[in-house]
DNA sequence: AACTCTGTTGTT
DNA sequence: AACAACAGAGT
């Protein structure tokens, strides 16, 4: 190696860069560099070459130093004094760590700083959040109120049902859309009855509900969560019974043979709850595939609008090749009802929060609605988008969990003696093509999502292709 | 920052 | 009175 290549490569070393783009073999350098130095470097036979510092330990790239006899160290690359090289550092030939008050002090200053920061936020970081909507002048302290406040102004949740105002006007947030489906266009909508007997009040909404039983039954129950403005604990009067935890109980069923669900009086006084949690496997079976319903909590969502007007146009025409994200993120919908159910086939130790429903009831027709808009999942400049919360719950199929399957389970899905045929989660006939499926849904699945699969993929799993689906589209109600 | 629950207030 | 909308605040 030349002089001046050994230089080059001192340099780069010493200034921290990469060594693996040197020309030399850095391992070698590296060697040669201490225990064949120029002239002008050579040590005594009673220094020491040390390597020293490092952007973790003095904020400088690492270098080589050499340690003479009398305690000073001077730079192997420039030949200087090294000023900072102190006792501590001939504790070893690489200095690994601050002492515990070093960094104890380090922390403290990073501490302080924050502190200063937060103390000295500029008024822009501390002025509440103003809605930039023209007329609406409404502030926030907190930047995601000030989102959730954008989407009373955006309200990108459309209603499915094309002759339904909320079609057009849409909803701040899915929930509230969620709800407005189950208000106006659900054929068995969830209610929820006033404990107080024999008073006949019922509603859809359990706070109109929890409302009603406390201006006319004298109610206090007790929230479950404290984030009310006034004691939540004591309310109204000492002998108001405490509310059962509602928000805790299961969906109230839309489930036609069922279509009340009031919580049982037992649960006025906060006893457990010890609804049926678990469908068996044969129930789950026979609910799925044997008796047509949709469990009700399959919460398959609409999306948020970033469509044209055009797209708009029917709650079934979002389709457009958007349908290929919206379908898969239907059937993410779909898994945590699927995946929940058959953590029971495999034995996994999971409550569901539902008992589960019928699969094809005449709910259907606005679950599937949803389902729909769930397929024409929005899109963000036509690039394939995912509803937000369809996001995190990605499901995991394993090849183990499959093989645990049920056989009979199994045959279900097979058809034609196949198994792992496309899974069209929707029907094909009588639909505008936004339901048809799109053999890229999975193939092209992006890599973020898919990297949240193992094979088989979900179209392994189930194969719908024998279920005649146009039936409830035909009928599909248009209430509002 | 999203989700959730709750209280308040506007609307029907 | 009941319903609906949405903001505040805790998780």
């Amino acid at each position: 190696m030349h002089a001046q290549q050994m230089q080059d490569a001192r340099e780069r070393l010493a200034s921290g860069e990469a060594a693996d783009d040197l020309d030399v073999d850095p391992y070698v350098s590296l060697h040669q560099l201490c225990l064949q130095p120029p002239t002008d470097m050579i040590t005594t036979s009673t220094d020491e070459v040390k390597l020293m510092g490092g952007l973790s330990q003095n904020g400088r790239p690492a270098e080589l130093v050499r340690v003479k006899k009398n305690g000073k160290a001077i730079s192997l690359a420039t030949g200087q004094p090294i000023e900072d090289y102190d006792e501590e550092s001939k504790d070893g030939p690489i200095r690994v760590k601050r002492s515990m008050s070093q960094q104890l002090e380090d922390e403290e200053e990073i501490m302080r700083s924050m502190a200063r920061r937060k103390k000295n936020a500029t008024p822009e970081e501390l002025a509440p959040k103003k809605c930039k909507e023209p007329g609406c002048n409404k502030e926030f302290k907190r930047p995601c109120d000030l989102t959730k406040h954008e989407k009373t102004h955006s309200r990108p949740w459309k209603c499915p049902f094309t002759t339904c105002k909320y079609h057009e006007y849409g909803w701040p947030t899915e929930k509230e859309m969620d709800r407005h489906v189950n208000d106006k266009h659900s054929s068995a909508p969830a209610m929820y009855e006033c404990h107080f007997k024999p008073c006949p009040y019922k509603s859809k909404r359990e706070s109109n509900c929890k409302q009603h039983m406390e201006k006319a039954h004298g109610w206090t129950y007790v929230r479950t969560k404290t984030n009310g403005k006034k004691g939540d604990s004591v309310k109204g009067s000492s002998s108001a019974q405490p509310t059962p935890a509602m928000g805790n109980l299961p969906t109230p069923s839309s489930d036609h043979t069922n279509p009340i669900m009031t919580p049982p009086e037992d649960m006025m006084i906060g006893s457990h709850l010890d609804f049926p949690m678990y469908p068996s496997h044969e129930q789950f079976q026979a609910d799925l595939f044997g008796v047509p319903s949709l469990h009700d909590d399959i919460q398959l969502e609409f999306s948020p609008e970033d469509l044209t007007p055009e797209e708009l146009s029917s709650p079934l025409e979002r389709g457009t090749p958007s349908t290929d994200a919206g379908q898969f993120n239907a059937f993410q919908e779909l898994t945590p009802e699927f995946t929940g159910q058959f953590e029971d086939i495999y034995g996994a130790h999971v409550q569901l929060p539902t008992p589960p429903n019928n699969f094809f009831n005449k709910e259907f027709s606005a679950n599937f609605a949803t389902m729909g808009q769930d397929l024409c999942a929005p899109l963000n400049g036509n690039q394939p988008h995912f509803s937000p919360s369809g996001q995190g719950s990605a499901m995991l199929y394993t090849p183990t969990s499959m093989a645990d399957l049920d056989e009979g389970f199994i045959d279900e899905f097979a058809v034609n003696g196949q198994i792992g045929e496309d899974f069209p989660l929707f029907p094909t006939g009588g639909l505008d093509k936004s339901m048809e499926l799109d053999p890229t849904v999975f193939g092209t699945m992006p890599p973020s999502l898919a990297a949240g699969f193992t094979q088989p993929s979900s179209q392994d799993f189930m194969d719908y292709t024998t279920v005649d689906w146009s039936g409830d589209f035909a009928t599909f109600p248009e209430q509002h």
